[in-house]
DNA sequence: ATTGGTGCAAAGGTTTTGCAAAAGT
DNA sequence: ACTTTTGCAAAACCTTTGCACCAAT
């Protein structure tokens, strides 16, 4: 799970820096595509699969699927080891993701491991629903 | 959301059939081509296709997607309140599918929507971590 | 010099669409 | 008769792979 990137390069720099601007929300290799080639960076598409890929494994982005028959979305998500001891909640909605610290929620990778033998990954774990503004909304 | 079927058809009988006989876990597209086919019965893909989604859209089936990369799952909806109130364990290492109903569990969407504000979706939730198999294999 | 990274074009897999024929009402 | 449904082949998507070239260490 460690560090399968070994060089640094202008375009995984592109890529980051694109995903820190939107860390607020997910995005997609096709609004990544989109909005470096703005700026007239431009990567390619492979690279750009590649290199999420690789910070995915990393554990330095997030990915996941909001909705069905698109594609996967990207999130920056802190290196910190906080983000490895709470919970992601994503609005289907609206993409926003909330960092969830809780000690409720944190019985819940020992009650999973103690009752049910399944070692949950919490970095890898993204519960999905609507946030109050959405829920309401609809 | 109304009754966009109109006719009554074999093949649309069969994939209902095929989904009620598989009404404990869900099922992907190419699986009830695959039953299908097995007991003589073949209907074209297309066909399948439109019908889950007609079936989807009149709140007969419901459509979600356990994992990545992986093709959409179907389920035959008189079960899915069920699926809806339980929980999706996913092994990251062997891709084993653990349908998770317990009660502490349950909790968990009640206390994200007391305290949180937050309405979890179970159906596109998907809890991913390791099973006892793969954990001690590493 | 060596290993990792890039990007094009091509292939993969899943889902959708166009259209003429077939089936249900 | 009229409308819906079917199913093939083809297209549309999103993502991955093969390969030769380029870049980082």
């Amino acid at each position: 799970m460690k560090n399968r990137i070994k060089y640094k390069t202008k375009q995984r720099d592109l890529i980051l820096s694109c995903l820190r601007e939107n860390k607020a929300q997910h995005i997609s290799v096709d609004k990544i595509m989109e909005l470096l080639k703005a700026e007239g960076s431009s990567v390619g598409q492979t690279t750009v699969y590649r290199n999420l890929d690789a910070l995915v494994k990393d554990g330095i982005v997030l990915k996941y699927t909001v909705a069905e028959g698109i594609g996967a979305c990207y999130q920056y998500a802190e290196q910190s080891e906080r983000c490895s001891t709470h919970y992601h909640l994503v609005c289907i909605d609206c993409g926003q993701m909330i960092h969830l610290q809780c000690k409720f929620l944190d019985e819940i990778s020992t009650h999973i491991h103690d009752e049910h033998q399944f070692n949950l990954d919490n970095f890898k774990t993204v519960l999905y629903g609507y946030c109050s503004k959405c829920a309401t909304a609809k």
